[in-house]
DNA sequence: GAGGACCATGACTGATCCTTCACGGCTTGT
DNA sequence: ACAAGCCGTGAAGGATCAGTCATGGTCCTC
């Protein structure tokens, strides 16, 4: 679940990322409009917590270019208590109009709000190869129409590869995202986990096609075998 | 456009009936929750403004059971400034809170944005399977043309899954959304419920076709066996 | 207040998964 | 050719997870 937050407040910014890592959350944050509409096209988050009062532009333009292409609930954070401002925001599209300060529980509640009755607009994320296909949405491979059956472990590592199709992760990336920061150097366990991926998706497990190893660098999912 | 506005006390009724019909609205009024859910049968508003501290029933309740059936945009009004309050009304299913005292353009403009997003209502839709049909609008569970009898929670838990059919639903997701945030750990719960659903439902309980374990990872509706 | 339905909780056993190690092949540089 | 890394493979112990059974509690009905 990602979540944008967009704050020129480097400390609330980081209060924010705090907690909402947290709670579980993937965090993009942006300090001004520019970037919040840059990051919102290329992460596509799936709740925006905006803060009025940006140093590039209005908070209602903000909201109107983001609805000018995406329904992705919007919640307005704000200092300012003057109702203008309110219904100008929450008639451009925004979702919910929060006055600071505001309890961190209020805000997850909101966000659990506009979370729940957010268009299920999934394109269906499934990246093919010749030999087998890796669902993002659903959490599964199939092979042959036949589903794979993976542990959280290996499916960790191939969701990770899958979302980079056609780039190299590094040994060091695949680690930290997976282990956490404390493995670095447990290159022991890609060995093996990658062996045993092969093992249920490569048609010829010794010589694989799919999963690449880029010898001293790390790896890559390659679509086309 | 009609909405429900419930609340114990005259003088609100009045003013807001008035507001609202002078905005165009039609205007139903409840004093107490059992009249407010009979209303929103009878007449299927497109919002519901609910004020809390209604004589008869909690304010929870009261989105609880309108969400039972209905997925009506609920508005909360309420004089209570408490955090844990709006948590829990946002959690059991409202879709925004206002603190009196509140502006009616801010009132309006929070009408305005849950209409907006509102959905039309989908048609109910049945999820098959090679063993027993599980039927989400009327809320029951057929198998060999017979009903099956599912407890509250057992049903919960099946609807959750047959929504997401051929989705990994994590166990995480399951416990926050059948028992609140707080249960995220008690995973002997599920085992517990998927073992019922399994000796109600599967041909053979022992070896699961449909209500599928991934061990570590959560639980899959497989609609073919 | 007796009974039944439903839920919460704990204990036990078997299954699955993770970690770790050992060994051998392959590549690279000297 | 040899040594040193790096990688692939298989297997074993221990940790974690799931399935099952049993128990006590609460609420509602009769």
């Amino acid at each position: 679940m990602r979540v944008l937050v967009v704050d020129d407040d480097v400390q609330i910014i980081r209060a924010m990322r705090i907690n909402l890592r947290a709670r579980g959350y993937d965090v993009d944050t942006a300090a001004d409009g520019a970037s919040a509409l840059r990051l919102a096209t290329e992460h596509l988050p799936q709740v925006v917590l905006l803060d009025l009062g940006l140093p590039d532009m209005e908070g209602v333009e903000v909201i109107q270019r983001l609805r000018g292409w995406s329904q992705v609930p919007i919640i307005v954070l704000s200092a300012r208590h003057s109702a203008g401002e309110k219904v100008r925001c929450l008639d451009s599209g925004a979702d919910d109009y929060v006055t600071k300060p505001f309890g961190m529980d209020e805000l997850l509640a909101r966000m659990r709000a506009a979370e729940r009755r957010a268009v299920p607009l999934e394109e269906a994320p499934v990246v093919r190869t010749g030999s087998f296909e890796v669902d993002l949405g659903a959490k599964r491979v199939l092979r042959n129409g036949e589903e794979v059956r993976l542990t959280p472990t290996e499916w960790h590592i191939l969701e990770l590869l899958a979302r980079n199709a056609g780039q190299l992760v590094s040994q060091r990336q695949i680690l930290h995202d997976v282990w956490g920061p404390n493995y670095q150097n447990e290159t022991n366990y890609l060995r093996v986990y990658l062996a045993q991926l092969r093992r249920k998706l490569e048609p010829d497990p010794a010589h694989p096609r799919y999963l690449i190893t880029e010898a001293g660098r790390g790896y890559r999912f390659e679509r086309e075998g």
